[in-house]
Order: structure tokens, then C-alpha cells, then sequence
DNA sequence: TTTAATTACCACCTTTCGGTGGAATATACA
DNA sequence: TGTATATTCCACCGAAAGGTGGTAATTAAA
């Protein structure tokens, strides 16, 4: 029961960068404050780009930056979704076909709370949230 | 985040286990009705069983079984234990070495919550437990 | 216009997890 | 004692995740 070590290493440089909003920084810079493998990390970076959660430079003095104005509007689930995508999150532990609220196995209600609660907390928590230490939790 | 296959497949079985305890079962039994690969589950339920999880005997008309007396002292972290291990669930998401309850990334109290919640769970609540829907939570 | 710093892209390697095959061993019972 | 039905054990296969290397393209500035 885990993230991926992906998302783990996005959610971190997302945090990093959101900390240091409007800053620009290299792979090389990143890699050496956040301690994750250097071209793992540049193919990373290039990703979330990609998905539009950082804005990207090319060339000499290029890298990475998330604007300050932007920082309200990037939530959790949306990085998780950048990288390990949220499929998973509405997949049922035990996967059996017949299975509803209504005629639920042993595990539902348990297996269902915990993980709405999961849902609901990558759902309500933007990258401003985060530092304003503004955690919203229902 | 999500279980590991293997541990969605080891709760499987014993959640099946548990609601027709005292019944034995042949792996190839167990394979037709939840799903599972042959092999792959031969060799996990040998882990079960090795873990004490499960009772077996060997040869002919052999097999699995859990004891309806068990039920209440098999507890879901230790089918988690049994086959991923519980290493996970005290592990940090960011991983900095130097973070602590009283000096916290920016995700560390909303982290926190979850997995404790999650862990409450597992430590919680016993088979027995999931077969009255006697669902404790806290 | 050249150079240095940087991202972008592509192919490959390594480890871990899930899954398979086959032979050895155990056991009930005809 | 022989046979059928089991588990056990070991080695291997395949897919996916994590990680590396090399090179082309891009850009600022000397
Ligand atoms: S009843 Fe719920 S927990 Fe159980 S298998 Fe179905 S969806 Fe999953
Ligand atoms: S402060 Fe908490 S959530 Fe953040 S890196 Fe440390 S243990 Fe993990």
C-alpha cells in the first residue's frame, strides 16, 4: 500500500517547485536538492511539462518553473494522474464482477472508506493549500 | 496506491477461507472459484501456510482450511505482512531524512492521517470481525 | 557565429513482481 | 502395494517499473 516511486518523486519536485514558485530550475539544479536520479528525473520533469503542471524553457539557462498565480489551481490528484495515472483508485480490492454497495463482500464498506478518504484528500488540496498548511479534509 | 496483486489475492483466499471455515480446500478447488493463477496460487498458499496463516495437509484429498476458531485472532495485517511485508506503511512519502512530526514538509500532516487510518484498519479489524461487518474503526 | 548549458528524444539495461513448467514428495484408499 | 490426487520445491519466463547513456535540438550570450 503505496505510491509509486514516481509519484513520489513528482509530488516532491512539484512541492519543491510550488515552495519556490516562480524560480527556474535545471534538471541539474533539482537533481542535486531533491535526490533523484538525473535523467530519470529529466524524462520526469518533461512529463509533467507535457501535462502542463510545470512551464518549461529550452536551451542555455532553460529549466522548470510553476508560476505563483497557478499554485491554487494544481491539485494532488492531478500529479498523481500526470504519472501513475488514478485508475487505480477506483478499483475494487478483490475485483469480483457481481459486487455493488447494495451486495458488497466482507471488505467493501472498510476498503471503500479508506479509500475515498484517499480520493477526497488528493481531490481537496491544491499546491496552495499545501503551504498555507491549509489542509481541507472533508 | 493500491495493494500489491499478490496481497489483493491473499486476502481473496482468505476471506473465502473465512467464510467457509473448517471447510479444506485443494489449491485447484480454490482456482475455480476466485480466480486465480494455478500455480501462482499453489505457491501463495504455501506461503499462508507457512506463515501459520492457514492450516494444510498434505496428499490426497489434501488441502487449505482455516478454523471457524481462529477467525478472531487473524487479523488483516498479518495477511499483509504475510506476503509484502509492513515496511511500507511506516515508510515517508518525500523520504527526507531530516523530517520529523515537528518539522514537517508540506504534506506530512495530511500524509500522516492517511496511513495511520489505513494501518488502524489492517490492525483492527479480524476476519472474524469482517464476517459480523463489525467494522471497527477507531 | 561559435560555444556552453540546457531540454527532448530514443534505445537499452536492471530489478522486481507476477506467472509457468516440471519433477519430487506425501497421503488416502482401492 | 499401486494409483490417483494433493502439496512442495526449484528454476525459469515475461511484463512492468525504475534507471542509464548517447545524441540531437534549442537557446542565451560571449
Ligand atoms: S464488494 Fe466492494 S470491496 Fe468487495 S470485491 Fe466488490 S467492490 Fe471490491
Ligand atoms: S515531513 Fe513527513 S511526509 Fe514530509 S518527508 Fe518527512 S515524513 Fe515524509
Amino acid at each position: 500500500m503505496h505510491f509509486r516511486k514516481t509519484t513520489e518523486y513528482a509530488i516532491r519536485v512539484m512541492v519543491f517547485l510550488a515552495e519556490n514558485a516562480g524560480k527556474r530550475f535545471s534538471v541539474n539544479a533539482l537533481n542535486k536538492t531533491l535526490d533523484i536520479p538525473y535523467k530519470y528525473l529529466g524524462r520526469l520533469m518533461n512529463q509533467l511539462a507535457q501535462k502542463g503542471l510545470v512551464e518549461v524553457t529550452q536551451g542555455k539557462y532553460g529549466g522548470y518553473l510553476v508560476n505563483a498565480d497557478r499554485l491554487s489551481e494544481i491539485y494532488l490528484y492531478q500529479i498523481v494522474d500526470a504519472v501513475e495515472g488514478l485508475q487505480d483508485y477506483d478499483r475494487c480490492i478483490l475485483g469480483f464482477p457481481q459486487c455493488s454497495d447494495e451486495n458488497p463482500c466482507a471488505l467493501h464498506h472498510l476498503w471503500m472508506e479508506q479509500r475515498e478518504a484517499i480520493k477526497n484528500m488528493l481531490y481537496s488540496n491544491s499546491l496552495a493549500d499545501l503551504l498555507k498548511n491549509n489542509f481541507s479534509r472533508r
